[in-house]
DNA sequence: AATTCGGGGCC
DNA sequence: GGCCCAGAATT
Protein backbone atom coordinates (compact mmCIF):
# COMPACT_ATOMS: atom_id res chain seq x y z
CA UNK A 1 0.00 0.00 0.00
CA UNK A 2 1.67 3.42 -0.90
CA UNK A 3 0.74 5.99 1.60
CA UNK A 4 -1.22 9.29 0.39
CA UNK A 5 -0.95 10.83 3.39
CA UNK A 6 3.00 10.85 2.79
CA UNK A 7 2.36 12.67 -0.31
CA UNK A 8 0.28 15.29 0.95
CA UNK A 9 2.53 15.85 3.97
CA UNK A 10 5.70 16.31 1.41
CA UNK A 11 3.19 18.10 -0.61
CA UNK A 12 2.06 20.82 1.91
CA UNK A 13 5.52 21.49 2.90
CA UNK A 14 7.08 21.74 -1.02
CA UNK A 15 3.64 22.35 -3.20
CA UNK A 16 4.89 24.56 -6.89
CA UNK A 17 3.23 27.95 -6.52
CA UNK A 18 1.23 29.06 -9.55
CA UNK A 19 -0.59 31.71 -10.54
CA UNK A 20 -3.74 29.04 -10.97
CA UNK A 21 -3.32 27.88 -7.82
CA UNK A 22 -5.94 28.57 -4.79
CA UNK A 23 -4.11 29.52 -1.39
CA UNK A 24 -4.67 26.74 1.11
CA UNK A 25 -8.16 27.00 2.77
CA UNK A 26 -9.40 29.40 -0.62
CA UNK A 27 -11.93 27.90 -3.01
CA UNK A 28 -10.83 27.78 -6.21
CA UNK A 29 -12.38 29.22 -8.90
CA UNK A 30 -13.60 26.87 -11.97
CA UNK A 31 -12.85 29.29 -14.32
CA UNK A 32 -9.52 29.25 -13.66
CA UNK A 33 -8.68 25.54 -13.18
CA UNK A 34 -10.32 25.11 -16.08
CA UNK A 35 -8.21 27.70 -18.29
CA UNK A 36 -4.96 26.41 -16.84
CA UNK A 37 -5.71 22.85 -17.62
CA UNK A 38 -6.87 23.31 -21.19
CA UNK A 39 -3.79 26.05 -22.13
CA UNK A 40 -1.59 22.65 -20.13
CA UNK A 41 -2.33 20.62 -22.36
CA UNK A 42 0.65 18.83 -23.77
CA UNK A 43 2.26 22.58 -22.90
CA UNK A 44 4.87 23.10 -20.17
CA UNK A 45 3.82 25.46 -16.94
CA UNK A 46 6.94 27.60 -18.10
CA UNK A 47 5.73 27.87 -21.57
CA UNK A 48 1.79 28.68 -20.49
CA UNK A 49 2.32 31.19 -17.30
CA UNK A 50 2.95 34.24 -19.41
CA UNK A 51 -0.24 33.18 -21.82
CA UNK A 52 -2.69 32.51 -18.66
CA UNK A 53 -1.95 35.86 -16.49
CA UNK A 54 -2.54 37.71 -20.04
CA UNK A 55 -5.50 35.78 -20.69
CA UNK A 56 -7.14 36.08 -17.86
CA UNK A 57 -6.70 39.89 -17.41
CA UNK A 58 -8.47 40.27 -20.90
CA UNK A 59 -10.71 37.16 -20.31
CA UNK A 60 -11.10 37.81 -16.49
CA UNK A 61 -14.64 35.17 -16.80
CA UNK A 62 -16.07 32.60 -18.20
CA UNK A 63 -18.78 35.04 -19.35
CA UNK A 64 -16.39 37.77 -20.61
CA UNK A 65 -14.96 35.07 -22.84
CA UNK A 66 -17.90 33.59 -23.97
CA UNK A 67 -18.78 37.11 -25.26
CA UNK A 68 -15.45 37.66 -26.97
CA UNK A 69 -15.18 37.43 -30.54
CA UNK A 70 -13.09 34.20 -31.78
CA UNK A 71 -10.78 36.58 -33.73
CA UNK A 72 -9.68 37.89 -30.30
CA UNK A 73 -9.64 34.68 -28.12
CA UNK A 74 -7.33 33.14 -31.44
CA UNK A 75 -5.14 36.21 -31.05
CA UNK A 76 -4.36 35.91 -27.41
CA UNK A 77 -3.70 32.02 -27.97
CA UNK A 78 -1.06 33.04 -30.81
CA UNK A 79 2.31 31.25 -29.89
CA UNK A 80 1.21 28.79 -27.64
CA UNK A 81 0.02 25.84 -30.50
CA UNK A 82 -2.55 23.54 -30.80
CA UNK A 83 -4.90 26.20 -31.82
CA UNK A 84 -8.02 23.76 -31.69
CA UNK A 85 -8.16 23.83 -28.12
CA UNK A 86 -8.23 27.73 -28.71
CA UNK A 87 -11.25 27.13 -30.51
CA UNK A 88 -12.89 24.59 -27.93
CA UNK A 89 -12.44 26.75 -25.03
CA UNK A 90 -14.53 29.54 -26.67
CA UNK A 91 -16.95 26.76 -27.44
CA UNK A 92 -16.66 25.55 -23.97
CA UNK A 93 -17.16 29.32 -22.74
CA UNK A 94 -20.56 29.67 -24.34
CA UNK A 95 -21.69 26.41 -23.05
CA UNK A 96 -20.96 26.86 -19.34
CA UNK A 97 -21.92 30.56 -19.76
CA UNK A 98 -25.77 29.99 -21.40
CA UNK A 99 -26.02 26.45 -18.47
CA UNK A 100 -24.57 29.63 -15.97
CA UNK A 101 -21.78 27.66 -14.69
CA UNK A 102 -19.06 24.51 -14.99
CA UNK A 103 -20.63 20.97 -14.20
CA UNK A 104 -19.29 19.71 -10.83
CA UNK A 105 -19.41 15.83 -11.81
CA UNK A 106 -16.90 13.85 -14.24
CA UNK A 107 -19.15 12.94 -16.70
CA UNK A 108 -20.70 16.09 -17.73
CA UNK A 109 -17.31 17.88 -17.64
CA UNK A 110 -16.65 15.36 -20.11
CA UNK A 111 -19.36 16.30 -22.54
CA UNK A 112 -17.48 19.73 -23.22
CA UNK A 113 -15.99 20.49 -26.04
CA UNK A 114 -11.81 20.07 -25.40
CA UNK A 115 -12.62 18.77 -22.18
CA UNK A 116 -11.74 14.96 -22.62
CA UNK A 117 -11.02 11.92 -19.93
CA UNK A 118 -7.68 14.11 -18.64
CA UNK A 119 -8.90 17.35 -17.96
CA UNK A 120 -12.85 15.95 -16.63
CA UNK A 121 -11.03 14.01 -13.95
CA UNK A 122 -8.60 17.30 -12.95
CA UNK A 123 -11.58 19.88 -13.01
CA UNK A 124 -13.63 17.62 -11.21
CA UNK A 125 -11.11 17.18 -8.56
CA UNK A 126 -9.13 20.41 -8.46
CA UNK A 127 -12.26 22.62 -8.61
CA UNK A 128 -15.24 20.50 -6.93
CA UNK A 129 -12.88 18.23 -4.81
CA UNK A 130 -14.09 15.47 -6.68
CA UNK A 131 -12.33 12.23 -5.64
CA UNK A 132 -10.93 11.64 -8.72
CA UNK A 133 -7.26 11.11 -9.62
CA UNK A 134 -6.67 13.03 -13.49
CA UNK A 135 -3.99 10.64 -15.24
CA UNK A 136 -1.59 13.34 -17.27
CA UNK A 137 2.31 12.08 -18.61
CA UNK A 138 3.41 13.08 -14.90
CA UNK A 139 1.16 10.88 -12.74
CA UNK A 140 1.80 8.36 -15.59
CA UNK A 141 5.52 8.79 -14.78
CA UNK A 142 5.24 8.18 -11.59
CA UNK A 143 2.68 5.11 -11.21
CA UNK A 144 4.97 3.37 -13.66
CA UNK A 145 7.66 3.48 -11.36
CA UNK A 146 5.60 2.79 -8.20
CA UNK A 147 4.42 -0.50 -9.25
CA UNK A 148 7.49 -1.50 -12.06
CA UNK A 149 5.20 -1.22 -15.37
CA UNK A 150 7.91 -2.40 -17.69
CA UNK A 151 5.26 -2.81 -20.68
CA UNK A 152 5.74 0.01 -23.26
CA UNK A 153 3.34 2.81 -23.22
CA UNK A 154 0.94 3.29 -24.73
CA UNK A 155 0.52 0.28 -24.31
CA UNK A 156 0.27 0.09 -21.13
CA UNK A 157 -1.94 3.21 -19.91
CA UNK A 158 -4.62 0.83 -19.04
CA UNK A 159 -2.92 -0.62 -16.12
CA UNK A 160 -1.32 2.78 -15.56
CA UNK A 161 -5.12 4.07 -15.05
CA UNK A 162 -5.62 1.15 -12.84
CA UNK A 163 -2.81 1.98 -10.86
CA UNK A 164 -3.35 5.86 -10.44
CA UNK A 165 -7.18 5.19 -9.48
CA UNK A 166 -5.78 2.13 -6.68
CA UNK A 167 -4.14 5.35 -4.89
CA UNK A 168 -6.83 7.43 -5.20
CA UNK A 169 -8.59 4.71 -3.25
CA UNK A 170 -6.93 5.74 0.24
CA UNK A 171 -9.12 7.02 2.76
CA UNK A 172 -6.32 9.99 3.09
CA UNK A 173 -6.56 10.99 -0.61
CA UNK A 174 -10.16 10.90 -0.72
CA UNK A 175 -10.59 13.27 2.30
CA UNK A 176 -8.27 15.58 0.21
CA UNK A 177 -8.79 14.80 -3.85
CA UNK A 178 -7.66 18.47 -5.06
CA UNK A 179 -4.53 18.70 -3.00
CA UNK A 180 -4.10 14.63 -4.07
CA UNK A 181 -3.81 15.54 -7.75
CA UNK A 182 -1.86 18.12 -7.61
CA UNK A 183 0.63 16.64 -5.33
CA UNK A 184 0.97 13.80 -7.96
CA UNK A 185 1.47 16.47 -10.69
CA UNK A 186 4.07 18.28 -7.91
CA UNK A 187 5.91 15.01 -7.44
CA UNK A 188 6.44 14.20 -10.81
CA UNK A 189 7.60 17.62 -11.87
CA UNK A 190 10.14 18.09 -9.58
CA UNK A 191 10.96 14.66 -7.85
CA UNK A 192 10.16 11.90 -9.99
CA UNK A 193 11.43 13.91 -13.23
CA UNK A 194 11.96 11.95 -16.68
CA UNK A 195 15.54 11.62 -16.78
CA UNK A 196 17.09 11.46 -13.45
CA UNK A 197 14.43 11.00 -10.89
CA UNK A 198 15.12 12.25 -7.26
CA UNK A 199 14.74 9.02 -4.98
CA UNK A 200 16.08 10.67 -2.34
CA UNK A 201 14.03 13.14 -1.65
CA UNK A 202 10.58 11.19 -2.71
CA UNK A 203 8.16 10.57 -0.41
CA UNK A 204 7.07 7.47 -1.63
CA UNK A 205 10.66 6.18 -1.98
CA UNK A 206 9.97 3.26 0.74
CA UNK A 207 7.29 1.63 -1.50
CA UNK A 208 8.36 2.15 -4.60
CA UNK A 209 9.09 -1.21 -7.00
CA UNK A 210 10.56 0.73 -9.58
CA UNK A 211 13.47 2.51 -7.36
CA UNK A 212 13.44 -0.89 -5.61
CA UNK A 213 14.48 -2.83 -8.62
CA UNK A 214 16.71 -0.57 -9.48
CA UNK A 215 14.59 0.59 -13.03
CA UNK A 216 13.04 3.89 -11.96
CA UNK A 217 14.75 6.02 -14.45
CA UNK A 218 14.38 3.83 -17.20
CA UNK A 219 10.17 3.62 -16.66
CA UNK A 220 7.75 4.30 -18.17
CA UNK A 221 8.76 2.47 -21.66
CA UNK A 222 7.56 4.21 -24.48
CA UNK A 223 7.36 2.30 -28.28
CA UNK A 224 9.63 4.23 -30.71
CA UNK A 225 8.31 6.91 -32.48
CA UNK A 226 8.39 7.15 -36.57
CA UNK A 227 11.17 9.65 -38.03
CA UNK A 228 9.80 12.94 -38.78
CA UNK A 229 9.76 13.78 -42.23
CA UNK A 230 11.28 16.80 -44.41
CA UNK A 231 8.42 19.25 -46.23
CA UNK A 232 9.33 22.67 -48.23
CA UNK A 233 7.48 25.72 -48.72
CA UNK A 234 8.03 28.99 -49.94
CA UNK A 235 6.40 32.67 -48.38
CA UNK A 236 5.90 36.12 -49.31
CA UNK A 237 6.66 39.28 -47.31
CA UNK A 238 4.53 41.91 -49.42
CA UNK A 239 4.98 45.86 -47.82
CA UNK A 240 3.63 49.08 -49.11
CA UNK A 241 6.50 50.71 -46.96
CA UNK A 242 3.90 50.74 -44.04
CA UNK A 243 1.50 47.56 -43.95
CA UNK A 244 1.91 43.47 -44.88
CA UNK A 245 0.19 41.58 -46.41
CA UNK A 246 -1.80 38.62 -44.24
CA UNK A 247 -4.29 36.10 -45.23
CA UNK A 248 -6.42 33.44 -43.40
CA UNK A 249 -5.70 29.91 -43.20
CA UNK A 250 -8.82 27.66 -42.93
CA UNK A 251 -10.31 27.35 -39.83
CA UNK A 252 -9.62 23.43 -39.45
CA UNK A 253 -6.47 21.52 -39.95
CA UNK A 254 -2.78 22.84 -38.63
CA UNK A 255 -2.69 26.54 -37.72
CA UNK A 256 -6.18 26.03 -38.40
CA UNK A 257 -7.76 29.75 -38.30
CA UNK A 258 -4.61 31.48 -37.84
CA UNK A 259 -2.98 34.64 -39.74
CA UNK A 260 0.01 34.22 -42.08
CA UNK A 261 1.90 35.53 -44.80
CA UNK A 262 1.12 34.51 -48.04
CA UNK A 263 2.66 31.47 -49.73
CA UNK A 264 3.11 28.10 -51.30
CA UNK A 265 1.60 24.73 -50.38
CA UNK A 266 4.29 22.70 -48.08
CA UNK A 267 5.37 19.42 -49.72
CA UNK A 268 8.03 16.68 -49.43
CA UNK A 269 9.77 18.10 -53.05
CA UNK A 270 11.82 21.64 -52.16
CA UNK A 271 10.40 24.51 -54.70
CA UNK A 272 12.51 25.71 -57.58
CA UNK A 273 12.49 29.48 -57.02
CA UNK A 274 10.75 30.33 -60.38
CA UNK A 275 7.58 27.60 -59.26
CA UNK A 276 7.70 28.74 -56.38
CA UNK A 277 6.90 32.58 -57.41
CA UNK A 278 3.97 31.88 -59.58
CA UNK A 279 2.06 30.73 -56.06
CA UNK A 280 2.95 35.19 -55.40
CA UNK A 281 0.16 37.29 -54.15
CA UNK A 282 0.89 39.81 -56.86
CA UNK A 283 3.55 40.50 -59.59
CA UNK A 284 6.93 42.49 -58.26
CA UNK A 285 10.02 42.47 -58.10
CA UNK A 286 10.90 39.78 -55.49
CA UNK A 287 13.81 38.80 -54.50
CA UNK A 288 14.99 36.50 -51.84
CA UNK A 289 15.21 36.93 -48.47
CA UNK A 290 16.48 33.93 -46.20
CA UNK A 291 14.89 30.14 -44.72
CA UNK A 292 13.18 29.57 -41.76
CA UNK A 293 13.08 26.26 -40.07
CA UNK A 294 10.29 24.94 -37.87
CA UNK A 295 9.33 21.42 -36.43
CA UNK A 296 5.94 20.55 -36.15
CA UNK A 297 4.90 17.38 -33.90
CA UNK A 298 4.89 15.19 -36.93
CA UNK A 299 7.00 17.11 -39.36
CA UNK A 300 9.52 19.66 -40.02
CA UNK A 301 9.70 22.76 -42.45
CA UNK A 302 11.98 24.50 -44.12
CA UNK A 303 10.87 27.77 -45.71
CA UNK A 304 12.19 29.76 -48.68
CA UNK A 305 11.17 33.31 -47.85
CA UNK A 306 10.57 35.87 -50.78
CA UNK A 307 9.90 39.95 -49.80
CA UNK A 308 9.09 42.85 -52.16
CA UNK A 309 7.94 46.03 -51.72
CA UNK A 310 5.22 47.82 -54.10
CA UNK A 311 3.46 50.71 -54.30
CA UNK A 312 -0.08 49.85 -54.10
CA UNK A 313 -1.07 46.57 -52.74
CA UNK A 314 -3.48 44.15 -54.71
CA UNK A 315 -4.03 40.73 -54.02
CA UNK A 316 -5.98 38.47 -51.48
CA UNK A 317 -5.69 38.53 -47.65
CA UNK A 318 -5.54 41.61 -45.34
CA UNK A 319 -3.03 43.92 -44.85
CA UNK A 320 -1.58 44.84 -41.54
CA UNK A 321 0.48 47.43 -39.82
CA UNK A 322 4.38 46.57 -40.07
CA UNK A 323 4.38 48.63 -37.02
CA UNK A 324 2.21 46.35 -35.02
CA UNK A 325 3.41 43.23 -36.68
CA UNK A 326 3.87 41.96 -33.19
CA UNK A 327 0.13 41.67 -32.40
CA UNK A 328 -0.83 40.20 -35.29
CA UNK A 329 -1.38 36.58 -33.76
CA UNK A 330 0.73 34.84 -35.98
CA UNK A 331 1.54 31.70 -34.92
CA UNK A 332 5.46 31.12 -33.80
CA UNK A 333 6.66 29.93 -37.59
CA UNK A 334 4.78 32.76 -39.15
CA UNK A 335 6.72 34.98 -36.46
CA UNK A 336 9.85 33.54 -37.29
CA UNK A 337 9.08 34.49 -41.03
CA UNK A 338 8.28 38.18 -40.23
CA UNK A 339 11.43 38.22 -37.30
CA UNK A 340 13.53 37.01 -40.88
CA UNK A 341 12.40 39.91 -43.28
CA UNK A 342 11.32 42.26 -40.92
CA UNK A 343 14.18 42.81 -38.14
CA UNK A 344 12.30 44.91 -35.83
CA UNK A 345 11.94 44.93 -32.41
CA UNK A 346 11.55 41.00 -32.26
CA UNK A 347 9.66 40.20 -28.84
CA UNK A 348 6.58 39.74 -28.52
C1' DA B 1 -6.05 1.74 -32.70
C1' DA B 2 -3.61 5.41 -35.32
C1' DT B 3 -3.11 9.82 -36.75
C1' DT B 4 -3.29 14.69 -36.43
C1' DC B 5 -2.78 18.47 -34.11
C1' DG B 6 2.57 23.50 -31.76
C1' DG B 7 5.89 25.09 -29.53
C1' DG B 8 9.66 25.68 -26.49
C1' DG B 9 12.68 24.38 -22.73
C1' DC B 10 16.08 21.18 -21.40
C1' DC B 11 19.33 17.24 -21.72
C1' DG C 1 19.12 16.56 -32.04
C1' DG C 2 15.83 14.05 -29.35
C1' DC C 3 12.65 14.10 -25.46
C1' DC C 4 9.09 15.87 -22.85
C1' DC C 5 5.17 18.41 -21.60
C1' DA C 6 -1.50 19.06 -16.21
C1' DG C 7 -4.11 15.44 -24.08
C1' DA C 8 -8.25 15.83 -27.29
C1' DA C 9 -10.47 15.13 -31.59
C1' DT C 10 -10.74 12.81 -35.65
C1' DT C 11 -10.44 8.95 -38.66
Amino acid sequence: MIPAAALLAWYDRHRRRLPWRSLPGERPDPYRVWLSEIMLQQTTVVAVVPYYETFLARFPTVAALAAAPEEEVMRAWAGLGYYARARNLHACAKVVAARGDFPRDVDALRALPGIGPYTAAAVAAIAFDVPAVPVDGNVERVVARLFAITDPLPGSKPAIAAGAARLGTDPDAQARPSDFAQALFDLGATICTPTTPACALCPWRAGCAGQRAGIAAELPRKAPKAARPLRHGAHFWLTDGTRVLLRRRPPRGLLGGMAELPGTPWRAETWAAAEALAHAPMTASWRPAGEVRHGFTHFELRIALFAARVDHIQAEGFLHPLAEIDAAGLPSVMRKCAAAVHPGKGKR
